[in-house]
DNA sequence: AGTAATCAGGACCATTTTAGTACCTTTTGC
DNA sequence: GCAAAAGGTACTAAAATGGTCCTGATTACT
């Protein structure tokens, strides 16, 4: 589990150096070159951070992509969300409670509940800590909600 | 992220099913069928958790399966562990430090420490708890020491 | 002993995902 | 106008996934 695609990995390292020279425009052939990464590979993974609005760009000649805020405002969720897409451990097609196999759609929701309570911690791991500098924030991971479904939180989220 | 695949997903309803009735052997025809599963797949998965020593089989005519430990005994981390094979987020094939790419060696390597220490906090939230029981244990996930790997907590794991 | 039930271990194939590439369009500086 | 550079889409090859099947080994029951 936990397993992330190599794009994502990569996606990470383009930020990464991103984060370095915070200003500056960097184009995709730059960033593709420094990283190691193919041009074209890295031409898309800049467009799907673009879309995510991780990083911004600017067109025409002399353009180029930079970051759109600084690597500490950026957190380690945001970067899974916009590389990975959302993820749904497994999706109970009819809805809560009226598929063929009830109890897979219990166990189903208690790994999903798990996996809120990770994203959740995650939102605390900025990338700028992601990319190497170390003791900057010690975030903290809660699985109380996420094991126990009876103690309802409202507010909490945005459905209330 | 976090994604599990549809047979971990199996998987772990086949132990809610086996913790249900402890004592009792069950053959794989009948999970099969009380879980809604072919056959064949509760099959192959109750293999693999067998040979991962999650549950015990008995074999020949009135054979059957059976969970190995009570279900308060077996961790989510061992069911992952057991279920999607043991995971590495991105291979540095070439041994540390010694990578064409030597960024996405830190990189990755940030990635993989937030993974082991989500994996430490799931071996805190047990079967029982993911299959339906609420409210037995409160775990919690520490991500301070996947974030910053200078400050050794010796001690706080399972090593004293 | 014979037979049927049942697990063990692979081998196999279809489908889906992933990774990478290419091509064409749009924007903008010179 | 031309060249540089991002934006978008579509395509293909490779890999992982999900599911099935077959053959052998083990054991209970008759």
């Amino acid at each position: 589990m936990l397993r992330m695609s190599k794009l994502t990995d990569y996606g990470t390292l383009i930020l990464a150096h991103l984060s370095g020279a915070d200003g500056d425009l960097h184009t995709a052939a730059d960033i593709a070159a420094r990283t190691g990464l193919g041009v074209p590979t890295a031409s898309k993974l800049l467009k799907i951070l673009g879309k995510a609005g991780l990083v911004t760009s600017v067109r025409g000649s002399q353009g180029g992509y930079q970051l759109a805020r600084p690597a500490d405002e950026i957190s380690a969720a945001e970067v899974i969300d916009a590389l990975e897409g959302p993820v749904s451990i497994t999706v109970c097609s009819s809805g809560a409670g009226n598929c063929e196999i009830e109890s897979l759609c219990l166990v189903g929701s208690a790994w999903q509940r798990i996996n809120v309570a990770i994203r959740r911690a995650l939102k605390d791991v900025s990338l700028a800590q992601l990319t190497g500098a170390p003791g900057t924030d010690y975030p903290l991971i809660d699985l109380t909600s996420a094991v126990v479904p009876e103690e309802q939180h409202l507010g909490k989220d945005g459905s209330h």
